[in-house]
DNA sequence: ATGAAAGCGCTAACAT
DNA sequence: ATGTTAGCGCTTTCAT
C-alpha cells in the first residue's frame, strides 16, 4: 500500500526535471550535463549520480523534437535472401554505429503501394535514407528529395537519374567478365539477366554483349534468371540442354550464378571445366570449396563508406549533388571458370585478373 | 527573390498547423483528422485536401511524445553472417509492417560494452525488444525489462532465466538427431558446438550426447567449431583425419554443418555416404542441391510469431510472464546422411523422420 | 462537431 | 555558471 505511489512511478520513464529536482538544479543544467554544456563540476557530479540513481536517460524522442534531427537512417532492401544484402546492411550498420546514427529497416518486399511506405519514412523525419535496390526506389527517391529528406541510391540506381546514388563500376565489370571469357578461349557465351527494371542488370549484360561482339563474335544468347534461385537453375538447364550449349555463362549476380553452378553439375557438367560460370558480387558463399565462384567483386566497403559519407555531409546541411559514383571492383579468379592466362595473385594470395 | 521565402518554408515539413490554417480549422481537427477522430465530412475534406496540397504527414516523433508510444521495435542480433538470422530479421520484419510497427536494427557485432547500447535502446523508448542472440542478451535482457521496456530473447535464451523468451525446442531436436543417426546404424557420433555461452549449442548438444550414452553408447566426441566456417572446417578436418574417425556429425547449426560438409568433400568422403553429417536450422541453403543436408528445422515462423504476439500484448498492458517457450522443429532428411528406416514425406514432397 | 489550452521531455535563447 | 522562458509538433481534456 506504502508503495503504492511510487510503485507506480516505474511505470514512466524518468524526465530530466526528475533529475533535477533530486540534483537541486534547473532541467537546463541537466541538459548541459548531457551535452557537453557548461555545468560546474560540482553540479555536474551531482546531476550525473542523480541520474544514475534514478537509471534516467534523456529521450531521444524528444531531444529530436527540438533539434530536428532523429539520429535515424533509413535503409529499404526488397528481400535479403539474396546473400549480398545482408552483408551490405553489416557494413552500412557498422559505420552508422560508429557515426552515432540508428538504422532503421525497411524490407519492402514486392511491395507497390508507394504511399504507406512514404508515410513512415518520412513521418519519422529520418536524417537520411539508403535505398539500396528497393522496388520502389526510383519513385521513393524523387519523393523523400522533394520532401527534402537526403537520400541516396545504393547499388541500384536510377534510370533517369533524378536521385544521387552509389553503384559499382557496372559496365567495367561486365566488360572485363566478357574480355576474361575470350581471353580464356570461349567462344559461345551466354548470360542470364536479372529483372529488366534493374539498372545493374541491365549496365552488366549491356558491357559484356558489347565486349563480345566488339570481339567480333556473335552476340551472347540472353535468358533472364529474374534474380531468383529457381529462375537462374531453369535458364541453365535450357542454355545447357540446347544442341549447342554455350561454353561459357555469365549471370549477373552470384545468387544466380551459383544456381547455376549447381544446375550445371546436376546436368553432369563440372563448373570450369566443362562449362565457365562467372557470376557477379563476390558474396561470402562465393568462396566456399564447393562453388569456388570466379566472380566480379563489388567494393562494398567502398561503396557503403561512400553512401554514408554523403549522407553525413547532406544532414550537415551541404547539398547533396546529384550525382552517381561508380566504383570499380575486381574479378577474383576461382575454379567455376577455365583461366586464361594473366591471373595475379595479391597480397592475401586472393587470385584476380585485370587484363 | 519573391520566392525567397517560400523556397525557405520548404527546409522545414509542414505541421499539422499548417495544414489547419490552410483547411481554416483548429490544429485539433486535424489531429483528429488523421486520427478517426470526430470531424464533420466537409471539414475532414478541407483537411485531405490541404494536407495533400502541403504534402504534410503528421511527425510521428512528436506524436510519440503525447502517446509515450514509438511505434518502434529493436532487434538486436550478434551479426548476419550466419543465414539464419537474416531469414529472421525477414520474417519479423513483415509482422511487424503488418502490425504498423517499424524495426530498428542492432548488429552488436562482438560489442562487450553494455552502456551505449543501452543509451540507444532505452532512449528511443522502444516499444519493445528482440534479442535475438545478441552477445550481450543475458544483461541487456534484465536492465531493459528494469526500465519496464518489453523484452523477450529469440533463440538463445537466459540461463538464469532472468527474461522471457522463446526458442526451438533444441533438446528435442538433439535427442532425435541422435535416434536418428543410431536408427541409421552410426556407432560412432561426434558433435561439434558452438560457443559454451550460448544456450542452443549446450541444449542441442547436451540432449544429444545423453541421448546417444542413454542408448548404451560411448559418448561423442566434442569438439567446438566455435559457431564459425573456419571452426566448423577445422573441427571437421581434424575429426576425419583422426585414425578412428566418427561415421556421424551432428552439427550444433547449418552454419557450421555446411562447412563440415566441405571439408569432409576435401578429405574425399562423400557426405551421406563416407561419414554422415546433420545440422540444425534448416536454412534456405540446406536444401541447396550440392548440400542437401539433412537437418533439423527450427519453426522460424512460429517463432518470429509468438515474439511478436507476446510483445504486442505486453504493449498492450499485459505484463510480460517470464516464460521460455520452446517449439518444436522437424528433422528434415536430405542426403548428407545415411537414412533409417522410417522416412515419410509430407504434402509438399519434403522428407521428413519424426521417430 | 469544434476550438482553446495544457502538456509530452527536451533544447535553446535570453537573462542574470 | 545557472535559472527562466519559450517553443518543437503533436494529442488530449475540457468547454462550448
Amino acid at each position: 500500500m506504502k508503495r503504492a505511489a511510487s510503485q507506480n512511478r516505474v511505470l514512466k520513464a524518468p524526465t530530466g526535471s526528475d533529475v533535477a529536482r533530486v540534483a537541486g538544479v534547473s532541467k537546463s543544467a541537466v541538459s548541459r550535463a548531457f551535452n557537453g554544456g557548461l555545468v560546474s563540476e560540482d553540479a555536474r557530479a551531482r546531476i550525473l549520480e542523480a541520474a544514475r540513481l534514478l537509471k534516467y536517460r534523456p529521450s531521444l524522442t524528444a531531444r529530436s523534437l527540438t533539434t530536428n534531427k532523429s539520429g535515424l537512417i533509413g535503409v529499404a532492401i526488397t528481400r535479403l535472401d539474396n546473400h549480398f544484402y545482408p552483408e551490405v546492411v553489416e557494413h552500412i550498420s557498422e559505420r552508422l554505429r560508429e557515426e552515432k546514427y540508428r538504422l532503421v529497416l525497411f524490407i519492402t518486399r514486392g511491395e507497390t503501394d508507394l504511399e504507406p511506405v512514404l508515410d513512415e519514412l518520412l513521418g519519422y523525419r529520418l536524417d537520411g535514407i539508403v535505398l539500396a535496390s528497393s522496388s520502389l526506389a526510383g519513385q521513393l527517391a524523387a519523393e523523400c528529395a522533394q520532401s527534402n529528406v537526403p537520400v541516396i541510391m545504393f547499388n541500384n540506381i536510377d534510370f533517369e537519374n533524378r536521385a544521387p546514388g552509389v553503384t559499382t563500376d557496372n559496365a567495367a565489370g561486365g566488360s572485363q567478365i566478357a574480355r576474361f571469357l575470350l581471353a580464356g578461349d570461349h567462344r559461345r557465351c551466354a548470360v542470364i539477366t536479372g529483372v529488366a527494371e534493374s539498372s545493374t542488370s541491365t549496365e552488366r549484360s549491356k558491357a559484356f554483349n558489347e565486349t563480345i561482339m566488339a570481339a567480333g563474335f556473335p552476340p551472347p544468347l540472353v535468358l533472364s534468371g529474374d534474380y531468383s534461385f529457381e529462375g537462374a537453375t531453369q535458364a541453365t538447364r535450357q542454355l545447357l540442354a540446347s544442341a549447342t550449349p554455350p561454353d561459357a555463362i555469365f549471370c549477373v549476380n552470384d545468387h544466380m550464378a551459383l544456381a547455376a553452378v549447381q544446375a550445371a553439375a546436376a546436368a553432369g557438367k563440372t563448373p570450369g571445366r566443362d562449362v565457365s560460370i562467372v557470376g557477379f558480387d563476390n558474396v561470402n558463399i562465393a568462396s566456399w570449396p564447393t562453388f569456388s565462384l570466379t566472380t566480379y567483386a563489388q567494393p562494398t566497403r567502398q561503396m557503403t563508406d561512400d553512401v554514408i559519407n554523403r549522407l553525413l555531409k547532406a544532414i550537415d546541411g551541404h547539398p547533396l549533388a546529384n550525382e552517381t559514383i561508380r566504383i570499380p571492383g575486381r574479378l577474383i579468379v576461382r575454379d567455376s571458370a577455365r583461366k586464361p592466362a594473366g591471373v595475379k595473385s595479391d597480397a592475401h594470395g586472393t587470385e584476380y585478373w585485370d587484363g
